[in-house]
RNA sequence: GCCGGAGUGGCGGAAUUGGCAGACGCACCGGACUCAAAAUCCGGCGGGUGGCGACACUCGUGGGGGUUCAAGUCCCCCCUCCGGCACCA
């Protein structure tokens, strides 16, 4: 009789085990094949591990251990995200320094972690909070800004009113603060940016070489948004020495503008205000614009408004038409050139403008009806009032038109990306310090390299400054330094680099995480690098893959990487919800706690259920009676030894279900379908238990097949069978064709498309020897029937006959 | 508003991409074991009609229409839910 499966005592064996062994560390040997498995590492919150966080883990858990199997090199790594927010907001609440509660959740983090058996290289366990970690995060940043692609400049950044902090746009929700509820308004301020907006091309067409999934690609495509169209200028009437640039998508409709708007804060309007008769009703409208929030700018939305600048015209360059220029918050400075030409027959927005303030609208595309609403359809409607446009489609129109600006010379084609650059400031404690100095005379002075990391100082207290600026503001005797150029006194930068910035770049240094010359030497980072596999949430799909590619795409161009994209695939999990549907969360009091459901079922069971509760990519609610189910399949698996025999003669059949189960594990696998692969083997141990003996050459093969989803298990089972080797080191089991093909088939009978009976048939019987074995099987219904068509389908495991009667 | 995804038993979900709808698991029901319960094991489990019965017929994948010998799967229209973006010219 066997033991009792005494999962706590079995887990806790194998894990010591692999603690002192060490067996998954990816060994940096270049002859072997290489295999690069990432998930995403965690931000080591104070609540602790997550039941969504081992969903992905384990699935990839699953693919490193197959792959590692199959006789790859696997690098399976595992860090710490560690600078953020809530870490920082419970320092303020509690004086702990962030550091101390940072290493308390980490070492909670990793303690769970490894509860769960997962097949880390630990040994590259990597921090971001670590100096010698963000030094190259600083190093990057240096880098950036030796080649153009940081700068300062004001920017308006989200302020909370009753907290008098700044705030990540995280942080802002539905408008107003996160934590208080206070009133969110925009204040302006110095901040470093990155320019993202010159890799926006290459990040969007880039996306054609990668794997990643559909929805990831077209998510990305969204964010960074590329419209082609054209700019054109037109001459500001009393201003002959001056023109205003519009970027339109649609060129075409040049001939129907009948006014043009100026985003409020257009240095134009600065400059054409003394030319108004109304300069007092522009200011104030412009002051109001600048008061208002973002939540304000979108409330607002149906209620479009704006101001006339009285007494100043634009020409239009193709009818030599004199046309009002409007200001309106409506058009962004942000985008395109701050400016737009407005046609309001064609466009939506212009239309109600004009219908609210009773502008013309002309129409120059038939097909519509312009008194009711813009006719914006591209790919319908003739061209009308055009001059030379006239009869065109507008796609046609287009074309031309962009033809003629450009050849008339008072325009060009352009292509316009709705990717803004990346705000790098934040005005906060615990984060990367930005390596600059700000000299009187030489400007900002980048810290030498050499002097890296610049570590973040100690200060009293955490909280942004009633005037908005970072802690690190109030430490003058760390501020006050002297320029790295000129030696004069100069001040450092206090602002610190927001949390993305570690995780742009983290991957790389799981390839050499303990080098201290360089982020990861190159030769590693070839034989690495890139990513092989890497899955994440579909939050992090826009901000963090994004930005990660762009650092990326940077690092290849100054020749520190090999590769100009980071990851050859990327898949990504489904949240995990409440057992009542509803997203987990403390205040709904829906949480599950890992630890709790580990320690009442095991390691094993908690891993199978993760990956069997759904599909992989959607969203699953939680069920711990599920849970509890794949507790009851382990312990079934568990008393199968039992039958398990030297002698067992081993039939055709068995060969035959265990070589379908191997191929359909190995299969699902590569394609996510984590939970068909697992009910594959439930369905070959349903099977082994209908067995008196099992052959132990199938048990064997089946514990190989086990391994990667129930490691502990598997592992104890095979050593049961004396084995001295444990059963993630051996080869994954190799499928046999012949052996998992059917001699015999069952083939249904349809008529008229209807199942009528079924047959079974030798799997190599003739088509015709079918059609009449079928015949006499529905004989009964085709009596008095005309047969029109026998279709026989034989593909395969999938066969058929259906009878077309009348 | 725009972009994406989804809608299948009481529940989570399968269905090799046009070929036997409901794999696997949960819940539930019946039986065995037990003094009893739990656990475990065996059996059943979409709806309807007929039959003591193995079974037969019939309806059935959000709704409506279509293509096809054959539709959960393809096409058109509509409804609902989830995710993302949102005055982007």
């Amino acid at each position: 009789m066997a033991a009792e499966y005494n999962f706590s005592e079995i887990e806790t064996r194998w894990q010591r085990k692999w603690e002192q062994e060490q067996p998954f560390a990816a060994s940096d040997d270049p002859a072997l094949e290489k295999f690069y498995v990432l998930i995403e590492f965690p931000y080591p919150s104070g609540e602790g591990l997550h039941v969504g966080h081992p969903r992905s883990y384990t699935a990839l858990d699953v693919v490193a251990r197959k792959r590692r199997m199959e006789g790859y090199n696997v690098l399976f790594p595992i860090g710490w995200d560690a600078f953020g927010l809530p870490t920082e907001n419970f320092a303020i609440k509690t004086g702990k320094h962030p550091r101390v509660v940072t290493e308390s959740n980490i070492n909670r983090f990793r303690k769970q972690l490894k509860r769960l058996g997962f097949s880390f290289d630990w040994s590259r366990e990597i921090n971001t909070t670590d100096p010698e970690y963000y030094r190259w995060t600083q190093w990057i940043f240096l880098k950036l800004w030796k080649h153009g692609l940081a700068y300062k400049t004001e920017m308006p950044v989200n302020w909370c009113e009753s907290c008098k902090v700044g705030l990540a746009n995280e942080e802002v929700v539905g408008g107003v603060c996160e934590r208080c509820g206070g009133n969110v308004v925009r204040k302006s301020r110095s901040q470093w940016m990155l320019r993202i907006t010159r890799y926006a091309e290459r990040l969007l067409d880039d996306l054609k070489t990668v794997d990643f999934l559909e929805k990831i690609k077209i998510q990305q495509t969204n964010w960074i948004g590329r419209s082609t169209g054209a700019e054109i200028d037109f001459p500001i009437q009393s201003r002959p020495d001056r023109s205003m640039r519009v970027f339109t998508t649609r060129p075409d409709t040049l001939f129907g503008v009948t006014y043009m708007v100026l985003a409020p804060e257009h240095p134009l309007v600065e400059e054409l205000l003394p030319r108004s008769s109304n300069p007092g009703e522009i200011e104030e409208y412009r002051e109001a614009a600048a008061h208002k929030s973002d939540f304000e700018r979108t409330e607002v939305a149906k209620e479009i408004t704006g101001v006339e600048m009285k007494g100043v015209y634009a020409r239009n360059p193709a009818t030599g038409e004199q046309i009002p220029i409007w200001v309106a918050d409506y058009v962004l400075i942000s985008y395109g050139t701050g400016a737009i030409m407005a046609v309001p027959g064609h466009d939506e927005r212009d239309w109600r403008f004009a219908r609210k303030y009773g502008l013309p609208i002309v129409e120059v595309i038939s097909g519509g009806n312009i008194e009711e609403a813009a006719f914006t359809e591209i790919d319908q409607g003739i061209l009308v009032n055009s001059g030379p446009l006239n009869g065109l489609t507008p796609d046609v129109a287009i074309q031309r038109m962009t033809d003629i600006v450009e050849s008339e010379g008072y325009g060009k084609k352009s292509v316009q990306y709705r990717l803004r650059d990346w705000v790098f400031s934040r005005q906060r404690y615990w984060g990367e310090p930005i390596p600059m100095v700000d000299c009187p005379s030489c400007g900002w002075v980048p810290v030498p390299e050499d002097e890296l990391p610049l570590k973040l100082p100690q200060v009293e207290q955490y909280r942004t400054t009633e005037s908005g600026e970072s802690p690190l503001a109030l430490l003058t005797e760390w501020v006050n330094t002297t320029c790295p150029k000129c030696g004069e006194p100069a001040t450092r930068e206090t602002d610190t680099m927001p949390q993305w910035a570690g995780s742009s770049w983290y991957f790389l240094r799981y390839a050499d995480p303990h080098n201290d010359q360089a982020l990861a030497a190159r030769d590693k980072l070839e034989y690495w690098t890139p990513v092989d596999w890497y899955n994440g949430g579909m939050e992090h799909t826009t901000l963090h893959l994004l930005y990660s590619r762009f650092w990326h795409k940077f690092l290849f161009d100054i020749g520190v990487v090999p590769t100009s994209e980071p990851y050859l695939r990327r898949t990504s999990h489904g949240l995990i919800l409440g057992e009542n549907g509803e997203k987990m969360s403390k205040s709904r009091g829906n949480v599950v706690n890992p630890d709790v459901m580990v320690g009442k079922y095991g390691a094993d069971a908690f891993r199978l259920y993760e990956v069997f509760m759904g599909p992989f990519d959607q969203p699953i609610p939680w069920s711990t009676q599920g849970l509890i189910g794949m507790s009851r399949f382990l312990q079934r698996v568990w008393d199968l030894q039992e039958k398990v025999s030297w002698e067992a003669p081993g039939s055709a059949e068995t060969s035959r279900i265990v070589h379908q189960t191997i191929k359909q594990v190995g299969e699902r696998i590569e394609s996510l379908k984590f939970n068909t692969a697992v009910a594959a083997l439930m369905t070959l141990a349903n099977y082994f238990s209908s067995l008196e003996e099992i052959p132990r050459e199938d048990w064997m093969i089946f514990l190989r097949l086990m391994s990667p989803f129930t490691p502990h298990v598997a592992e104890e089972l095979w050593a049961r069978l004396g084995h001295a080797d444990q059963v993630s080191l051996q080869s994954w089991p190799a499928f046999d064709p012949a052996l998992a093909a059917e001699d015999e088939v069952e083939i249904p009978i349809q008529i008229n498309g209807k199942l009528r009976a079924k047959f079974r048939a030798a799997a190599d019987l003739e088509d015709d020897e079918i059609r009449s074995r079928a015949h006499d099987e529905v004989a009964g219904h085709l009596e008095g029937r005309q047969v029109r068509k026998v279709i026989v389908v034989r593909r395969g495991d999938r066969n058929l006959v259906n009878f077309v009667v009348s």
